[in-house]
DNA sequence: AGTACTGTGGTA
DNA sequence: ACCACAGTACTA
């Protein structure tokens, strides 16, 4: 059909594509989109899904060359304001193209150029009788009755139509016998729940000082220990919220969102709707509940930093929780951090947020102590009886040692799994040992593509790089001399476990790290293992540190724990605090005292004394006037360009390029390029340029002027900007 | 980014 | 003459 002309409009699209300028499509007037909306569009010759973000009746390009628009979906909610606002402040700040960082905010379903097509309309169901219902199906429906449990919240039909292809089918029996009802949506204001835990003063006054922030902006940092209850105070403020008719977005770490702390948000809230947002889900499920919330439907959203950009139409109240945790910054595509990207949205909406901690980042706990956040502190343990764990500090110098453990360690290991304690074994290593060493030649076994030493996996007999995944077997001599006498040096998990089996033999011992939960589910069933007393000896890395709590564990022994003391990270010390203390309060929960044993070759250093005070607000003004001293973050601001190439040369000499555009910039200093850490990594070369200024400003000024040559790509060099840097 | 286009060099 | 591929140009 030839063109009847229609009166047209020429729309703006960011796209998904690595280029900072818009593209302009035409649409009939009649089907103008609105700003924030999706649209699909041709690009070259592929159709791409792009974000409108300007509408206008002429347009400065070639009209001749415009195409027009495809298709406006009407699959979600235009993208609200604030969310536009949070994209083009990460786009300007982070030197992000803006389309990138919107794709980066939209769930993967809806990244894609097609319509995606909605789920049945948004009812909800909810088992009225639980118990009758639980008692009419035969012990064998597993399925069924994993349905019927998930009915004890408000469930929309479309996650529950995903545990079985009869769902429907049984919801509709279970409505007719009058053990389920359906409702059409859920009501916007939920009332304060009943029965909810009480507070003690301390809680009591920081939910006050809060919730009488909750129309304006202001933000607060909860700085509270292990057991003191922050928990409680997010949940009761957020029922102040929910009772007000609005919606809570709650940020928690990575490893943090697990089912239970899920659970117990639902257990809290029966009424309401909660969704989850985090990498674990489908593209499937994290559209709905993505759409969930932005209809205004879902009254919290629980999730990853991720989840900082869902649209909220009744946005009351932020939360992120151990604001501190590193997974909090995107460490690819879009550098972000998802805690200032909150505080930033936060300011955006007038809403108040609680940056919750036992051990802030410096950068918050500097904002608090400049009176730019409101600090609230939780001295005491909320849980009746507990208390503080008592940490010791393990001399190793001159010690008698076996299998890096000291004497001293094993016999207090002794004692306490003689009392029927659990004891946790803490080190930051997994494998065998980090690396294998000829005795006669020094020889250590190195990783071809990376500066990195191979670590000795003794179970699956190989040696391992844990940085590009190069595996060998493991050598039966030296390669270099033909010495027989090889060795592994130092201890990682395995070797420890091995080392437990002999000294323990009676001991359940139980290993956890990433190499043995990298299967689904399989970390969830060891923690349940160890919450039923089934294993009494763990060996742990990091991933122990978080997210459980084991009642019966009262003796945490941490090995090799000095590598933070002399990190060539200025964040080292800060850094191993917080590890430190977190591990401590995996001991003694409720009852008797917790014990820590910290085995160091560095007794007196001054780290120490500050541990053993568990003073975190002492060491952490310490640490500022540290880095205030060293124009050191947070009194500086830095960004890191960061080249990779095969050639180190060339990346060398595309650093010195952008040092060359940026070297009379206004307020802003540089050093010259160096070789990254870890000089090589999977056979890339890899060099770094730190670009810093007093203040944020000059700084991501003067960055704009490199955006044309990062975008211009280079085909050898591959270079990204990291502003900031958490590790450097 | 992802696709198409252009030029070089290797064969048949 | 024909194709493989690497480097380059372009997307409205």
């Amino acid at each position: 059909m030839t063109g009847v002309l229609k009166k047209c409009v020429y729309v703006s699209v960011a796209l998904d594509v690595p280029l900072t300028r818009l593209f302009e499509y035409s649409v009939t007037a009649e089907r103008t989109p609105a700003i924030g909306a999706r649209a699909i569009i041709p690009f070259g010759p592929r159709r791409l899904a792009g974000v409108v973000l300007g509408v206008a009746a002429e347009t400065q390009f070639d009209s001749s060359k415009i195409r027009s628009v495809i298709a406006l979906p009407d699959d979600m909610p235009p993208l609200p304001e604030d969310v536009l606002a949070l994209s083009r402040f990460c786009a300007e700040y982070y030197g992000h193209p803006l389309g990138q960082v919107l794709a980066t905010a939209l769930p993967v379903a809806l990244r894609q150029p097609k319509t995606f097509v909605p789920p049945e309309p948004s009812g909800v169901y909810q088992a009225s009788n639980l118990d009758a219902l639980l008692q009419s199906l035969s012990p064998r429906a597993f399925a069924q009755k994993q349905l019927a449990l998930m009915l004890a919240q408000p469930m929309a039909r479309a996650e529950l139509a995903a545990i079985s292809p009869s769902a429907n089918k049984w919801l509709k029996n279970w409505i007719d016998a009058g053990w389920v009802a359906f409702t059409e949506t859920l009501p916007d204001a939920i009332p304060l729940p009943v029965g909810a835990a009480e507070a003690n003063a301390e809680q009591a006054a920081a939910i006050a000082l809060i919730d009488g922030q909750h129309a304006s902006f202001a933000a607060f940092l909860l700085f509270g220990i292990t057991g003191s209850g922050k928990t409680e105070v997010y949940l009761q403020t957020i029922a102040a919220c929910l009772a007000r008719g609005q919606q809570a977005l709650v940020l928690v770490p990575e490893i943090n969102l697990t089912p239970q702390l899920e659970a117990r948000f639902r257990a809290r809230f029966p009424s309401a709707r909660i969704v989850a947002l985090h990498s674990g889900l489908s593209d499937k499920e994290r559209v709905l509940n993505w759409l969930s919330a932005s209809r205004g439907e879902a009254h919290i959203v629980l999730g990853t930093r991720l989840a900082v950009f869902t649209p909220m139409p009744r946005l009351g109240m932020m939360v992120v929780d151990e604001e501190h945790d590193a997974s909090f910054k995107q460490q690819e595509g879009l550098r972000y951090s998802a805690r200032d990207a909150a505080v930033y949205r936060a300011h955006q909406r007038q809403v108040p947020i609680v940056l919750g901690s036992a051990t802030p980042a410096l950068e918050t706990w500097h904002n608090a102590r400049q009176g730019r956040y409101r600090l609230i502190t939780l001295q005491h343990r909320a849980v009746g009886g507990a208390m503080p764990p008592q940490i010791e500090i393990i001399p190793m110098h001159r010690a008698k040692v076996v299998e890096g453990l000291h004497q001293a360690t094993l016999n207090i290991m002794r004692d306490h799994l003689a009392a029927g304690q659990q004891v946790l074994v803490f080190i930051n290593r997994r494998g065998y040992a980090p690396v294998l060493s000829c005795g006669e030649c020094g020889w250590l076994g190195e990783c071809k593509r990376c500066s990195a030493k191979l670590v000795l996996h003794l179970k699956e007999r190989r040696l391992r790089c844990h940085h590009c995944g190069y595996e060998e077997v493991i050598p039966t001599a030296c390669p270099d001399c033909g010495n027989q006498d090889i060795r592994p040096l130092g201890q990682g998990t395995q070797r420890i476990e091995a080392a437990l089996e002999t000294l323990f033999p009676d001991a359940n011992i139980l290993r956890i790290d990433r190499d043995n939960t990298r299967r689904k589910g399989s970390l969830q069933e060891m923690l349940r293992q160890v919450s039923a007393g089934e294993a009494n000896l763990l060996v742990g890395t990091q991933m122990m540190a978080k997210g459980h709590d084991f009642p019966s564990l009262n003796l945490v022994v941490v090995l090799n724990a000095d590598a933070g003391l002399f990190s060539v990270d200025f964040r080292g010390e800060e850094r191993m605090y917080a590890q430190l203390l977190q591990v401590a309060g995996r001991a003694g929960r409720a009852g008797t005292q917790g014990r820590v044993l910290i085995q160091t070759g560095y007794h007196d250093h001054p780290f120490y004394g500050q541990l053993l005070a568990q003073d975190y607000a002492a060491f952490a003004d310490a640490q500022l006037d540290e880095r205030r001293s060293m124009q050191l973050p947070p009194f500086a601001a830095y960004a890191l360009l960061r080249a990779e190439a095969e050639d180190g040369a060339l990346a060398k000499a595309f650093l010195q390029q952008l040092q060359a555009v940026l070297t009379d910039a206004a307020g802003v200093q540089m050093f010259d390029p160096i070789a990254a850490t870890m000089q090589r990594k999977a056979g890339m070369e890899r060099w770094q340029l730190l670009v810093m200024s007093d203040t944020r400003h000059p700084l991501v000024n003067a960055l704009k002027r490199i955006a044309p040559l990062l975008e211009a790509r280079n085909n050898k060099v591959r270079c990204i900007l990291d502003v900031d840097p958490i590790e450097m």
